[in-house]
DNA sequence: TTCCTCAGTGAGATCGTTCTCGCAACGTGC
DNA sequence: GCACGTTGCGAGAACGATCTCACTGAGGAA
C-alpha cells in the first residue's frame, strides 16, 4: 500500500481513500492509484481493514454433523444467503461434543465473527452463547432450542409433525403404532405429561417428535403403549437392535415411526433382516427426505423438513441483527410436509 | 487488556506477555494478570494477533458442491485433521462457477488464510491460484487437476478405477458395456488416443474415468463403441434421458457404467421406468459409495473412493508445507475399491 | 475585495495485539 | 568490589489499514 502510494505520488492516507473507495478523492487520483495498484500487485489486507472497522464479512457456523444430509442442506441455504451479503463462513463440526462446541464458539469469537449460527449440543449448557451476546455478536439457532437464553431460532415444529403423522397412520387403520427415537427412555413420562402444542424451551428435536406422538395417539382416544416407545442411539448398531427388538415383540407393532433419517435406515435394514414384508407387515414413516427415500424399495413415507429454507432463514435473521441489533428475539417453525410414498400400508377395520 | 493491566497493575507489554505466553514473566505476575484477566472477562482478539504475527490458523477450502456426500466426506476429513492442529475452516462453495470461484479465492486470500483446499472448477483458468502462491501461501488440489500449475494433489487414480471396473465386467462375461458420464461426447477421440495408465495433468475425473473405460475394453481386445458413450451432463433430468436413449437403442448394453453418484441414481431410475430386471437385464456399477447403495433393491456394485482419507491427506500436506514451505510437489493416488454387492450379474458365455 | 464553503489532500492517531529494545535488580565468579 | 549474564518489566515501534483533523486553494456571494 506503501508502495502504491509512492509509485502514484500521494500520501497513503489519499491510496487508501482511493481504493477503499471512502472519503473524498477526485476521480483523475482514483484512476492513477489504481493503475499504480494494478501494477503494484496490491492486494487489500482485509485483516488490517477488520481491526479498524470493527467489520469481519464473516459469521461462525457450527453444527453437529456436517455428514448430516440434513445439515448439509441447511450449510447450503445459508451459504447462499451469506454469500449474498458479501460475507464468508467459517465453519466447525462438534460431532455432538459440548466441551468442543464451547472451544470452537469461543475461538471463532476470538476471530471476530460478527454473528453466530448455531445448533447447540446441551440446551442447558450456553455459557458460551451467553458471552457470544454479551460482546454484541447475535446468535441464531437452528433445529434446536436452548432454555436459559433468549434466542432467535429456526426450526419447525416437531409436536406437530409427528402429531400429523400418527394421526394419519391412525386414519389409516393403524392402531399399534411403535416409535424409534433418539432420546432416552424416562423422557417418556415427562413427554406424556405435555399438553400444549407449543414445545417447551430447550426441549430437543427428538424430544418433540416424542411428544407429538403421544399427543396424535391420545387425540385418538388411543394410550401409549411403552412399549412400543424404543430409544435409537446415535448409532447405527443399536438403532437397528432397537428395532429389531420392537419389532419382535408378540404384539408387534404395524407401523413405525423413525425420528431421523438415520434410524430410518436402521429401521429399514432391521425389518428386511426379520424377513418381514413392508409395508405389507410392517408400515414405515421417517423424518427427514434424503435423497435414498425415493429410491428404496418400497420408497419411504417422510415427513419432509424444509432444510435449505431453514439455513437460508437463520442467515437473513442474523444479517438482520448484525445490521440493526434490537428487536425481540423470535421463534420461526417452518412448516413440513408428509410426503406419501409406498411405506405406509392401510389397514382395514379390524 | 489495557483494563487488564492497570487492575493488574502491570504494563500493557507484560499483561499481554503473561496471557500471550511468550516473552519472560514471573509465575507470580502471570498469576496476577490471570485472576484479573478473568475479572474483567478478557477476551483476546485474534486478528490484531494476527495482524503482527502474520498467522491467522485459517485456511480455506474451496468445493463445488457441498451437497455431495463425496465432498461432505472429504470436508470432514479435512475438518478433522485442521483442528487437531488448532486452524479453523473457512467454507466456500462454487456451485461449479468459475468466476465465483475466482472472486471466492480472492476473498480468502485478502482474509490472510494460511493455505487452500480447492476443487478447481477449471483446469484451465488457475490466475487466482497462481496469485495465492504468489502470496506465499500453499495450495492443495482435490480431486481434480490443473494445467499450468505444479500443485499438490489428492485424489484417486481415475484410470485405473474404470479400467478395473471393466475388466471385472468383462471377467463376468459382458461384451456390451455402455458408460454414462459427465463430459463432452467430443471428448471421446481423445480419450481413445491414451496409451498411458498416467492421468494427462489437468484432466477432469470424468476424462479420467472414460479414458480407463476405453483401456479397460481395449486391454480386452474389444472396440469403443460410440454408441454405447453418452453424455449424462449435471443435472437429473439430462442424465435420466441419458440412460434411458442408451437402453433403449436395439443392441442395448448388458452393463452400465456411471461415473458418478448422481448418474448412478439417474441410470437406477431409468432402468427401473423401463421395467427392466437389475441385474438380470442389465447390470448396473456406479462411482462413488453414498449411503443409499446398500440400501436399494439390488444393493448397487460400486467404486469406491477414500473421501474422507483424500480431505485428511490434503490437509496434512498443506499444514506440512505452510510449515516449512520448500519440497517438490506431490501428486497423491489414493486406492479405489471395487465393493461388490447386487447390481452385476454373470453372464454365460454366448 | 473579503468572507465563507467545500472539495481534495496529507499528517498523524487509532484498532489491539506482539515485538524490540533498554533498563534496573539480582545473583555469580573472580 | 567489579564485570557480566540473566531475569523481569516497561516504553514505544510495528502490523496495515481507516479515521480525524487541519490545511490549501478554488469558487461563489456579499
Amino acid at each position: 500500500m506503501i508502495d502504491v502510494a509512492r509509485k502514484a505520488g500521494v500520501s497513503r492516507a489519499t491510496a487508501a481513500r482511493a481504493l477503499g473507495g471512502y472519503g473524498r478523492v477526485s476521480a483523475a487520483t482514483i484512476a492513477v492509484v489504481r493503475t499504480a495498484a494494478e501494477e503494484v500487485g496490491y492486494r487489500p489486507n482485509e485483516l488490517a481493514r477488520s481491526m479498524i472497522t470493527g467489520r469481519t464479512r464473516t459469521i461462525g457456523v457450527v453444527i453437529s454433523d456436517i455428514e448430516n444430509q440434513f445439515f448439509t442442506r441447511v450449510l447450503r441455504g445459508a451459504s447462499d444467503v451469506v454469500r449474498d451479503h458479501g460475507y464468508d463462513l467459517l465453519l466447525a463440526n462438534t460431532d455432538e461434543d459440548a466441551v468442543a462446541e464451547r472451544q470452537m464458539v469461543r475461538v471463532m469469537n476470538g476471530k471476530q465473527v460478527e454473528g453466530l449460527i448455531v445448533c447447540p449440543v446441551d440446551p442447558d449448557e450456553v455459557d458460551h452463547l451467553a458471552e457470544t451476546l454479551s460482546a454484541g455478536r447475535p446468535v441464531v439457532l437452528i433445529d434446536r432450542t436452548v432454555t436459559a437464553l433468549q434466542l432467535d431460532s429456526v426450526g419447525v415444529d416437531n409436536r406437530r409433525a409427528t402429531h400429523d403423522a400418527v394421526s394419519r397412520l391412525i386414519s389409516r387403520g393403524h392402531r399399534r403404532i411403535g416409535i424409534i427415537s433418539g432420546v432416552q427412555p424416562r423422557f417418556l413420562a415427562r413427554a406424556l405429561r405435555q399438553e400444549s402444542s407449543e414445545p417447551a424451551p430447550g426441549e430437543t428435536p427428538s424430544e418433540g417428535r416424542l411428544v407429538g406422538y403421544c399427543q396424535g395417539l391420545r387425540e385418538a382416544g388411543l394410550g401409549v403403549d411403552e412399549a412400543l416407545v424404543v430409544d435409537g442411539g446415535f448409532h447405527s448398531d443399536q438403532a437397528r437392535q432397537a428395532a429389531r427388538d420392537l419389532l419382535s415383540i408378540p404384539d408387534r407393532p404395524t407401523a413405525l415411526l423413525t425420528t431421523d433419517s438415520l434410524l430410518t435406515i436402521s429401521a429399514l435394514q432391521a425389518i428386511r433382516n426379520l424377513g418381514l414384508k413392508c409395508p405389507q407387515e410392517v408400515s414405515l414413516l421417517g423424518f427427514d427426505d434424503a435423497d435414498w427415500a425415493s429410491l428404496v424399495e418400497p420408497p419411504i413415507t417422510v415427513i419432509s423438513q424444509p432444510a435449505y429454507e431453514i439455513g437460508a432463514r437463520a442467515a437473513e435473521f442474523l444479517l438482520a441483527r448484525i445490521a440493526d441489533g434490537g428487536a425481540a428475539s423470535q421463534t420461526v417453525q417452518l412448516p413440513t410436509t408428509l410426503i406419501e410414498r409406498g411405506s405406509v400400508a392401510t389397514i382395514g377395520p379390524a
